[in-house]
DNA sequence: GCCAACGTTGGC
DNA sequence: GCCAACGTTGGC
């Protein structure tokens, strides 16, 4: 089954790529989302699917790669347990990070979710995007 | 700090 | 079930 691509966006205050891989090999989860699209992305995830993780507000760039190390499960920080969340783990550092004004400004990327759907805090990718972003950030081989 | 975009809520 | 009001997000 081929493996799907996704982007996970986070405030680097609240929550950078930094922590997550404080985390380690079991990760963290994905929690805290609570929109209904996002949501039905996470359920739809698989475990081996890769993702680019995105600091918004600051920095705005893709600064890493993370692998869905555990499927959409209900939310700890959710009350409701209609909310859930998958589970995911640092992969590796993108060694050039990729701004937001380098996706915009990139003929192939500028119709990314990322561009379009700039609200949605968890998005689906394309493997052609996926394959330009690693591209642009220097991360060889893309995994 | 402002403003535009958009998802959610609630009244009818 | 529609639509206006409201709240939140995120870029600038």
């Amino acid at each position: 089954m081929a493996k799907n691509y996704w982007l996970f966006k986070s405030e680097p205050d609240v929550f950078s790529f930094d922590m997550l891989k404080a985390k380690g090999a079991k990760g963290a989860e994905w929690d805290g989302v609570r929109n209904f699209t996002a949501r039905n992305n996470m359920r739809a995830m698989k475990v081996g699917d890769l993702g680019f993780f995105y600091h918004s507000n600051e920095g705005k760039e893709i600064v890493g790669i993370v692998e869905v190390c555990a499927l959409a499960h209900p939310d700890s920080t959710a009350d409701d347990p209609q909310w859930e969340c998958v589970d995911v783990r640092a992969v590796r550092d993108v060694p050039k990070p990729v701004t937001l004004a380098a996706v915009k400004a990139s003929a192939k990327l500028k119709d990314m979710a990322l561009v379009k759907l700039s609200r949605l805090s968890v998005q689906p990718v394309t493997p052609a995007e996926w394959k330009d972003v690693c591209a642009m950030g220097g991360v060889t081989p893309v995994p």
